[in-house]
DNA sequence: AATACCGCCTGTACGC
DNA sequence: TGCGTACAGGCGGTAT
């Protein structure tokens, strides 16, 4: 599922449920989803408390009330969500935590690339995935935003995806962020000029702004931490939508692999040599 | 430093 | 209905 404003969004919608509730029972389904992590110290946590929920890029970081910290990557097909125990368990469902109220915290994910981790939370920034995290977005300015990108010599799509560079982009919004800058996603950073770069640094903070505003992107199994889908999905200009209508000039919208992934983007609007430059956006 | 490719694992969509 | 293929919100490893 999860790409900043879809992580976001789950951590909001968690966090007012979970706050202060205690973890009564602990039910491992699976025991990969364990990374770098003793069964022990998983098991270890009942009668613990939850004191804030916090994400940092693309995972979710729970604290607890004795110094420890879970922490959750969803990659592809992960979910986290509060629901009734009287809810049927499903096939998928790795993790359950019961808590001292109806509702129990499950994590379910059908590729089982996601995992979790148990750390003290003062190791935070010692810790694997943590540490090696480029800024937020939001906390980017635009000279540190050029300072990151530029001096790298590839494609500019690529570097986007990068999470330590900056945390929290994927091929969703990666995307959409370049077509609202109107920059082909093979354009070689080194050849963006500092008007270009300050479009994708704007575009950068709407679109993702703009995604959690609408609770994030349900293109397959994405759900919030109740069971909801997001809304951007209907907003999405040039993601998944190979052969349709550019909507700012009905050029059709192309797919090519860049980076080892599906880059979605209008030729006319993102043209890689700007033969004649269009103006069309407002 | 950058790229290309593979692997991880499972589900879904689609062509025949 | 069944089968094979492509593809999927991520990311780590390896060889080039
Ligand atoms: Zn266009």
């Amino acid at each position: 599922m999860p790409e900043l404003p879809e992580v976001e969004t789950v951590r909001r919608s968690l966090e007012p449920l979970i706050k202060k509730r205690t973890i009564c029972q602990v039910d491992l389904r699976w025991s990969c989803l364990l990374k770098e992590t003793r069964l022990a110290t998983l098991q270890g946590l009942v009668g613990s408390r939850f004191l804030r929920v916090r994400r940092r890029g693309k995972t979710l970081l729970f604290d607890l009330d004795r110094g420890q910290t879970m922490l959750f990557h969803l990659k592809m097909t992960g979910q986290l969500f509060l629901t009734s125990a009287a809810e049927p368990i499903d096939k998928h469902d790795r993790l359950i935590l019961k808590l001292d109220s109806p509702l129990e915290l499950r994590f379910r994910d059908s590729r089982k690339f996601g995992y979790l981790m148990i750390f003290p939370t003062a190791a935070e920034a010692k810790v694997n995935p943590l540490s090696s995290l480029g800024p937020e977005p939001d906390s980017v300015t635009l000279e540190q935003f050029i300072s990151l990108l530029s001096g790298h010599k590839g494609k500019i799509k690529p570097l986007l995806l990068r999470q330590d560079i900056i945390a929290g982009i994927g091929n969703i919004y990666a995307d959409e962020i370049l077509y609202r800058a109107r920059i082909n996603p093979e354009k070689p950073t080194s050849q963006l000029n500092r008007a270009e770069f300050s479009r994708v640094y704007e575009s950068m903070k709407e679109i993702l702004s703009r995604a959690i505003r609408y609770r994030g992107t349900t293109v397959r199994t994405y759900r919030d931490g109740l069971g909801e889908q997001g809304d951007y999905q209907r907003r999405l200009q040039v993601y998944g939508r190979e052969g349709k209508k550019c909507p700012a000039c009905g050029q059709t919208i192309e797919r090519k692999k860049v980076g080892g992934r599906s880059a979605f983007f209008c030729p006319r609007c993102q043209r890689l040599k700007s033969s004649s430059p269009q103006s069309h956006k407002k």
